[in-house]
DNA sequence: AAATAAAATTAGATGAATCTAAAAATTTTA
DNA sequence: TAAAATTTTTAGATTCATCTAATTTTATTT
């Protein structure tokens, strides 16, 4: 696996995470969306990343991530998720606080770090959003999750993983008491707006709106 | 203090050390040697850092560190021996082997992570090679310690710092059970080549080069 | 004090990564 | 399907950090 810049690991993880796992193609508008930066800069990069091999690319086609360029945005993808649990497990930062830090964390160059960092936080399956994290071939499990909003009344759920990580909802999450491992039930659902209400650990009745029950995932 | 890249930190920190914590100015080839670097970019970046007046710098008379210079290369130096006790002692890697993995997480951004790093790691005030690690407002104090080869016959003292954290040099203090805390006693010093005898924790007697006794460090 | 040597700076290139503005290709709509 | 809108790429700059080769300044020798 060659030494990739800082840019070129950010690239290849866009490119993974809105191909969903390399499913299917991306446009280079969504990857200037989602890298905050311009379509140009994108078409540029794309070419470059090509030329490596990174990704498959033809002109105005869209971009479709290679195998080699799929290990290498796993590998990122493994420091970056090992570096949030052990901010939240180890340095006591909140879970809204670690993925900014995490993205520099994710570039460091040592397979030997990453090892040790795993082995000290006893191979962790997963980061503290409930996303999984590859081990050194890349390979991980999901665990099945359906988002709130689909779940029907009078099911139980558990909480596992949220879709974003976006400071402002896990720290509006922390404000109304949904957690990882919390339980839910759903005790009502409101057709017009898509809005829900809900009972946690069986105490906490909570009304939420149909963007929050989309982003949070379950398990039964 | 304004944001640096990667490049000026470390000439900030080449700039600081080879100028002994500021004392005396710093020539282009010295600091050209030291980074493994072309003169021709030592002169580029001093004139850049120059305008950011983080260095004084007068064209062939040499640099000098600036005080707020000096501060941004007091809060490398401290990230980067936070980082290295953080190797040693929560992920085990030896003595020799976390310099250069600390030259690539000194440069991660985040204040709060430092603070709680720090805070993880009891507030140490040393690092794994003796060195000092200056607190939040670059101040330190370093221990008194003399250079082995400077000790006089039948003085003892403690093993409090090396000199040069160069891997080799590390890992043959290991071989032969020199370590820092290690006790020792000065029994013959040989003065046509500078080496000499020496008992360790009262029970190994040794033979070490001018070259080895230069660079360990006791207090008495 | 010249001549010579050494050290340092400048000139001019290069490669990454970015940008704005213009051009080209593709998709949508009328 | 032709026109309009959108998307994408290219052209041309810019900034940072580096290099080699040439030039300039300073230091050391005769
Ligand atoms: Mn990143
Ligand atoms: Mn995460
Ligand atoms: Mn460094
Ligand atoms: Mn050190």
């Amino acid at each position: 696996m060659i030494k990739l810049s800082f840019a070129e690991e950010n690239y290849l993880k866009a490119v993974y995470h809105l191909s969903d796992a390399g499913e299917h193609d991306v446009s280079t508008n969504a990857i200037a969306e989602e890298m905050s930066t311009k379509a140009a800069s994108v078409s540029d990069m794309l070419r470059r990343l090509s030329s490596k091999e990174l990704v498959i690319y033809k002109k105005y086609q869209g971009v479709k991530i290679s195998e080699s360029g799929k290990k290498s945005a796993l590998q990122v993808i493994r420091k970056h998720r090992l570096w949030e649990v052990f901010l939240v497990e180890k340095l006591k930062f909140n879970w809204d606080q670690v993925h900014e830090i995490a993205e520099q964390l994710e570039h460091i160059k040592s397979p030997l770090l990453i090892q040790r960092l795993d082995e000290f936080l006893g191979h962790p399956k997963f980061d503290p959003h409930g996303d999984p994290i590859p081990d050194e071939n890349g390979l991980f499990k999901e665990k099945p999750q359906t988002p709130l909003s689909e779940v029907d009344i009078n099911e139980t759920g558990i909480v596992v993983a949220v879709k974003d990580a976006n400071p402002l909802f896990l720290q509006h999450l922390d404000k109304i008491g949904i957690y990882l491992g919390a339980k839910t039930k759903i005790i009502d659902k409101v057709q017009f707006d898509g809005s829900m209400e809900i009972l946690v650990d069986s105490k906490n009745k909570l009304f939420i709106s149909k963007e929050i029950a989309q982003n949070v995932l379950v398990t039964n």
